[in-house]
DNA sequence: GCCGTTTTCGGCCCGACTGTTTTCAGTCG
């Protein structure tokens, strides 16, 4: 039950639909529902009772139907029905790269294929090249799409995609000569995860630089070879392999293709529409009347023309950025970010020592750090004792008197225990500038539990943010089940900030959590947890994720100067010398 | 199925590449 569930339903309406040749208008408004509904932050069965559900764009009378009965009964007649007119192994087949609708439509009814299995002997027995319009080659690809699905190349974090795209980049710059080759797709939109990375150039000459592209060393296979597109496959240090797609364009649609291969096509498609309203054409070349190039050498010539400011592309996912683009001014900017306020020395975990995490902070241009090593319960960490928290302390008032032009805080990460107590006593914390608190162990707790220790921590008046609140590892481990909404809440009431981790394994609140807690007025400090000081530089990742959730530099706490920063902190833990207000 | 400043019907985003097609359908992004 749930949003995740219902939207999993009408997607599966729509591959079904789509494989029994249904009107794609249909199929597509259907895909349209389950990424409304999966986006929303709020139960669809409560909306529907509360009479919202009807206001949303994209659901219309016939949905609002079918939803009504999955609220009432945990089922629609029309999923239901397909389901029994269809093999349920089918949909799947149209993840195989290379496999639409339309083949599998046909494999079906010529040759009963209804799962990979029988795919699979299709393509042994020779059956399927027999088929109409399936040569040698299209079985061959088929074949490969298989292999690759298999191999488990799903989808690649952004912290893996972007730094291999970024030299990809630099090294197809240098074999054909160019001066710019961007990154698009949702890399450059700074989703979490990634399904494959597209470039994109300027040149005249599409040929010579697609033939540079496909001869790179990087590439361990070419995929397709056009004049104006490649297509090709290379390996990630997981040691996956990632699809790399390059576009050439002429130098005078730069911008209209920038726009348009950085998507969401979502958004494109609420770029067309206004473009249509206006009896213009949208496409990857420009902004046309007719055949005259109203715009198209930057992005920002194409938004301008349609009535808009520049939309940063993190927030291009329609979900309401083009009328909410009053709220674009104050978005969070990378340079806003002052300092980083968790990250570990070799005082437990890290790498290097406090003066190294210090030096290369300031080279980053960061006004502080607050070093925060694990606590005592975190043994596989090198958690500390009290002991040696109040050692590092004075180490950390000795460093600061040799170094100009940072400041080092004094923080620790402090365990949240199984019952919401701390690993260190108040007086212990006292003694520390800043304390991010949070759970490392019970991750499998239930609601209840995982919630309510978190409220627990939050009401201690040290406890300035909780560490990466969920919990979750992207692609290794689910986030915890805590109720976010009232982890929110309590943060707002209590004068806590929620953390953003940057590390691109975390991304922890994710954008969507973001974007509630700022709705709730609540603090957030993006911070890299970096365990090196190398890992200082994922703070990119943490400020794109809190863009896509429309962060305001006024909601992050370490875009503030130092004296602001202490002064901010200093409101909870007075607060409770006053009289205890925080207290529940 | 959804939607409306060309409105309650008739549209719905648009182009590149591939393969098997002899003029185009299917797939993809």
């Amino acid at each position: 039950m749930g949003n995740a569930d219902l939207a999993r339903i009408f997607n599966q309406v729509a591959d079904l639909l789509e494989i029994k040749g249904e009107d794609r208008f249909r199929v597509n408004s259907y895909r349209n529902v389950a990424r409304t509904i999966a986006d929303l932050e709020e139960d669809a069965c409560e909306l529907l009772a509360a009479g919202k559900l009807k206001d949303i764009r994209g659901i219309g009378k016939g949905t609002l139907e079918k939803i009504t009965q999955y609220c009432r009964e945990g089922r629609i007649d029309l999923h239901a029905e397909l389901l029994a007119s269809v093999p349920e192994g089918l949909p799947a087949l149209l993840k195989i790269p290379g496999l639409g609708p339309k083949k599998v439509q046909l494999m079906w009814e010529r040759l009963n294929v209804c799962c990979l299995e029988d795919l699979k002997a299709a393509i042994a027995s020779g059956a399927l090249a027999g088929l109409p319009g399936m040569g040698a080659k299209s079985v061959e690809r088929i074949r490969a799409g298989i292999e690759f699905l298999e191999r488990g190349a799903g989808r690649t974090p952004l912290g893996v995609a972007w730094p291999l795209a970024q030299g990809l980049a630099e090294a197809l710059k240098a074999a054909a000569g160019l001066d710019r080759v961007e990154i698009a797709g949702s890399l450059r939109r700074g989703r979490e995860t990634i399904g494959d990375v597209d470039l994109l150039c300027a040149s005249d000459d599409g040929p010579r630089v697609i033939e540079a592209f496909c001869d790179l060393p990087q590439v361990t296979r070419v995929l397709a070879r056009g004049d104006t597109k490649g297509s090709v496959l290379v390996r990630t240090e997981l040691g996956t392999e990632l699809q790399v797609d390059l576009r050439v364009v002429p130098p005078a649609s730069f911008g209209a293709a920038l726009a348009y291969f950085t998507g969401s096509k979502e958004h494109n498609i609420r770029l067309r529409e206004l473009a249509l309203r206006r009896k213009w054409r949208l496409n990857e070349y420009g902004l046309f009347e007719g055949d005259r190039l109203i715009a198209g050498q930057d992005e920002e010539s194409i938004y301008r023309a349609l009535g808009l400011c520049f939309i940063p592309p993190e927030l291009r996912e329609d979900r309401g950025e083009i009328e909410r683009t009053a709220e674009l001014a104050g978005l969070l900017d990378p340079a806003d970010i002052r300092g980083d306020l968790h990250v570990h020395s070799t005082y437990s975990d890290g790498a290097n020592t406090i003066r190294e995490m210090a030096l290369a902070a300031r080279r980053r241009g960061y006004a502080y750090i607050a070093i925060c090593d694990h606590s005592r319960s975190q043994v596989i960490a090198n958690g500390m004792p009290a002991e040696r928290l109040l050692e590092q302390i004075e180490e950390i008032r000795k460093v600061n008197r040799t170094l100009d032009g940072i400041t080092i805080l004094s923080g620790c990460e402090c365990d949240i225990l199984s019952d919401g107590r701390l690993d260190f006593p108040d007086e212990v914390l006292a003694r520390c500038d800043f304390v991010v608190a949070s759970i490392h162990s019970g991750l499998r707790g239930d609601r209840a539990t995982v919630t309510a220790r978190t409220l627990r921590a939050m009401q201690n008046p040290y406890v300035t943010a909780i560490g990466h609140p969920t919990g979750r590892k992207i692609g290794e481990r689910e986030a915890m089940d805590i109720d976010i909404e009232e982890v929110i809440r309590a943060a707002a009431r209590t004068h806590t900030a929620l953390e953003v981790n940057a590390s691109w394994q975390r991304l922890d609140l994710k954008d969507t959590h973001v974007e509630l807690a700022r709705a709730a007025g609540v603090r957030l400090t993006i911070n890299t947890d970096a365990h090196s000081a190398e890992q200082l530089g994922m703070m990119e990742y943490g400020v794109r994720t809190a863009r896509r959730g429309w962060a305001e530099k006024g909601s992050v706490v370490n875009t503030l100067e130092l004296d602001d920063l202490k002064a901010w902190i200093a409101v909870k833990r007075t607060g409770r010398q006053q009289g205890g207000r925080h207290e529940e």
